[in-house]
DNA sequence: GAGCACTGC
């Protein structure tokens, strides 16, 4: 029948086929959409063409999303407000279908705008903007792309819906603020409260403002949306409203133990083997904290099951345990994906996969056919302590939206069950609600460059959905001022409008704009691009002295810097050699990388003119390289003083070593670091022997010797002006060495310390390792609930 | 004589 009626409208109006007609923007409704959906012509190409069997296909598929059955109340609450919240579960559909929904209500491809959607993950955006660009029958990287850092998969004037990483809208919108391309700005997966998601979280709230025309939409896995609701409602009379669409997941039943678990390693391996034993067939899923205790539980467990396959082969079937963490090379990290082994033969009990893995499955990897997953509760975080400038990771109790999260992982293809070896009385009083927020656990130095460059001017009162610690801000802008980013009043230098357009912490942005002074911004390039990216050596356990001596042909004495400049370059000058990392022992993947961010970097540095030279004699150019690092990091300078190999940081006096993977051959009085990592005890890792006339020279404001407190820094750098100055050493400055080791061993002490109290403090307190003995030990988990 | 949760520009 509808044929009938439009024949009868096409002879009289040929628009009235067109598959949009009648669509006003933003005043579309859910029925108008579905028939368009229907409609054998794509409206979003030009000219119309038809649409092919596979879009019917797909479409079949999208309309039992749930999403896709909240069409109707979807095109009602976005017609009527500005910023909206979507909460939904997995399984729900929104990252496919709300943009797409989005499209036939702002209609952007008729006038010119966009619609954005953001991802925390360069992944996510690629393969959802295929799936999408599938769905609506167009070419990927035409009507539907993405953006992600190395690579622009868009079209200009043609692509109108735009998947991207959060962090690549921070950028467009620090040339852009009022974000004039986009008419509807989707931030996706708020509930991670990834650092740049919260930055523009503030950002397009103070946006929703000026421009009346844009609409935001929020999506979140989890109820905090509550919070972001409040947030976000413009008057405090209205709240933003709340759209929420189910999952569709299979029921995980929740057990927790009855009593707290003294070692949560050994827990989880007895709790693995219980599974093993007791429960039917399909793969487990433990979640640990890091690579060392994931290697080890595996073999643990390879050990453990194949000595219950030798006592009584037909209880058990074959166990393979399969390791995953992110620095594991691509190839293995697919093993995950393997099937589980086979049974021994017809009347043997089938073969089980366990993967054991760090939260990268709980986010950014899924593994389907997992139907156990065995949470102790525990992952390593990054903690931020701004007294001292340090971020380290420490390993600490998960939230309750992270369990929930860990828990949803054993439903993805049948009903499953999750262990928790924790009660459900610490779940329910110790656990968070959310995972602590990124930006109040970070270093902000960068995300401060960023907020002023966007013409924030007021840092301490900016919206914040969580408003990071006053001393973590004080900090940022100490930093920036030190650098000559902003000046003294917190304004934007010149320089650090152009520091801020390098993805770089501000540091190494520094350094690479100072770096044609020094004559060799080409090394200097190197540098700062094998600084950004992860660790580039390899040290597998059992080929520790093998990796060890191929890192000592690479190692230049006078500083770290300049080895990761030869072993850059000795990788660039072997390429041809498909074997060459593998047989130095240096990540093809970190290099790779860093030859990437180089590219990216010397972009930028030929946008703003900055020149690319070298110096020939290397020792000269050694030396350059070493002074040019000085006006990047002349705030991370440390003093030979104190017990024997140990140092002290300038101005925040930290007693600090050098990291045993340092290459320097002595232990030079004054060395300049790239970090200060927190592990078994405070070390400074990749470290240059710097000169303390460099110091006096290069960074005159920072080493102005009034601002320093007493001490033996102070007077070593006394005697360097002095000298200088043509001045001989008064008898005052010097003092005997044994009080300055007494004062600082103390002093030490008092510092760990306080550093100790500034980290969050563990929920599972008898954390007290016993011994690993499976025989010994059982479980006994309660049911709770389903 | 050590480690590297994860992501992003």
């Amino acid at each position: 029948m509808a044929e009938g009626k439009k024949t009868i409208s096409n002879k009289y109006n040929p628009l009235a086929a067109q598959p949009l007609y009648g669509f006003t923007p933003r005043k579309v409704t859910g029925a108008q959409v579905r028939k368009a959906l229907q409609h054998d012509l794509n409206p979003f190409t030009k000219p119309l063409t038809p649409h092919t069997a596979q879009y019917k296909r797909l479409l079949a598929s999208r309309e039992k999303l749930p999403v896709y059955r909240k069409m109707d109340d979807f095109f009602t609450v976005f017609s009527e407000n500005q910023i909206i919240l979507i909460v939904g579960e997995t399984g729900s559909g929104k990252t496919t279908q709300i943009p797409q929904f989005v499209a036939y209500s702002d209609l952007a491809h008729s006038n010119g705008k966009m619609i954005a959607c953001t991802q925390p993950r360069r992944v996510a955006a690629m393969s959802v903007a295929k799936r999408v660009a599938e769905e609506m029958d167009v070419q990927l990287g035409r009507q539907v792309g993405y953006s992600i850092r190395f690579e622009d998969m868009t079209e200009s004037g043609i692509t109108f819906l735009k998947y991207m990483t959060d962090g690549m809208l921070l950028r467009e919108a620090m040339n852009d603020p009022d974000l004039q391309r986009y008419s509807t700005i989707i931030l996706d997966e708020a509930h991670e409260r990834t650092l740049a998601t919260d930055i523009l979280m503030g950002l397009l709230k103070a946006l929703a403002k000026r421009r009346a025309d844009l609409k935001i939409i929020i999506m979140s896995a989890t109820v905090d949306a509550v919070k972001f609701q409040k947030y976000f409602s413009l008057r405090s009379d209205t709240k933003a409203p709340l759209f929420k669409v189910p999952g569709r997941t299979h029921p995980v039943e929740i057990f927790y133990t009855q009593d707290p678990e003294p070692d949560y390693v050994e827990a989880a391996i007895r709790t693995v083997l219980m599974i093993h034993r007791a429960e039917d067939p399909g793969d487990i899923l433990l979640f640990l904290t890091g690579e060392e205790e994931i290697e080890d539980a595996c073999r643990k467990i390879k050990l453990e099951a194949d000595d219950l396959i030798n006592q009584d082969p037909s209880s058990v079937g074959p166990i393979v345990c399969i390791p995953l963490y992110s620095s594991l090379p691509p190839m293995q990290q697919q093993r995950i994906f393997d099937p589980a082994p086979a049974a021994r033969g017809p009347d043997y009990p089938p073969g089980r996969k366990v993967v054991v893995s760090t939260n990268i499955a709980e986010t950014s990897l899924t593994i389907d056919g997992v139907v156990y997953v065995v949470d102790p509760g525990f992952s390593e975080q990054k903690v931020y302590n701004p007294r001292i400038r340090v971020e380290s990771l420490l390993v600490s109790p998960i939230s309750k939206a992270s369990a929930q999260q860990r828990a949803g992982r054993a439903g993805r293809t049948r009903p499953g069950k999750c262990f928790r070896l924790y009660t459900e009385k610490d779940f329910m009083s110790q656990l968070e609600e959310q995972t602590y927020p990124e930006i109040l656990r970070s270093n902000l130095s960068n995300t401060v460059l960023e907020l002023v460059k966007l013409g924030i001017k007021d840092l301490v009162r900016f919206d914040y959905v969580d408003a990071p610690a006053f001393e973590t801000l004080m900090r940022a802008l100490e930093l920036l001022n030190f650098l000559k980013a902003l000046d003294d009043d917190g304004n934007l230098t010149p320089l650090g409008s152009m520091m801020a357009e390098f993805p770089l912490d501000p540091q190494l942005a520094e350094l690479l704009i100072v770096s044609p002074e020094f004559k060799c911004s080409n090394e200097i390039l190197t540098i700062t691009a094998m600084l950004s990216v992860p660790n580039i050596w390899v040290r597998p356990a059992n080929q520790r002295s093998q990796a060890d001596a191929a890192k000592a042909l690479f190692t230049v004495p006078d500083g770290d810097h300049l080895t990761l400049l030869n072993v850059y370059n000795q990788y660039m000058q072997n390429k041809f050699d498909k074997n060459w990392t593998w047989s130095n022992y240096v990540s093809g993947r970190a290099l790779a990388q860093a030859e990437n961010v180089r590219a990216q970097l010397q972009r930028n540095m030929e946008r703003f003119e900055l020149e690319l030279m070298s110096i020939s004699d290397e020792k000269k150019l050694y030396q350059s390289i070493r002074q040019a690092l000085v006006c990047g990091f002349f705030m991370q300078v440390a003093h030979r003083e104190g017990e024997e190999g140990s140092y002290l940081t300038v101005k925040d006096n930290q007693v600090v070593a050098l990291h045993p993977s340092c290459g320097l051959d002595t232990q030079p009085e004054w060395v300049l670091f790239n970090e200060f990592v927190l592990t078994t005890r405070p070390y400074i890792r990749t470290v240059s022997e710097v000169r303390p006339e460099w110091l006096l020279e290069f960074a005159p404001s920072y080493f102005d010797l009034s601002t320093f407190q007493d001490g033996e820094t102070k007077r070593a750098l006394q005697k360097v002006m002095n000298k200088k100055m043509g001045k001989s050493v008064t008898a005052a400055d010097k003092r005997p060495i044994t009080k300055a080791k007494k004062k600082s061993k103390a002093k030490k002490q008092a510092e760990q310390e306080d550093h100790g109290r500034a980290m969050h403090s563990s929920a599972h307190s008898s954390d007290v390792p016993s011994a690993y003995n499976l025989q010994n030990m059982t479980t006994t988990f309660s049911q709770i609930s389903i």
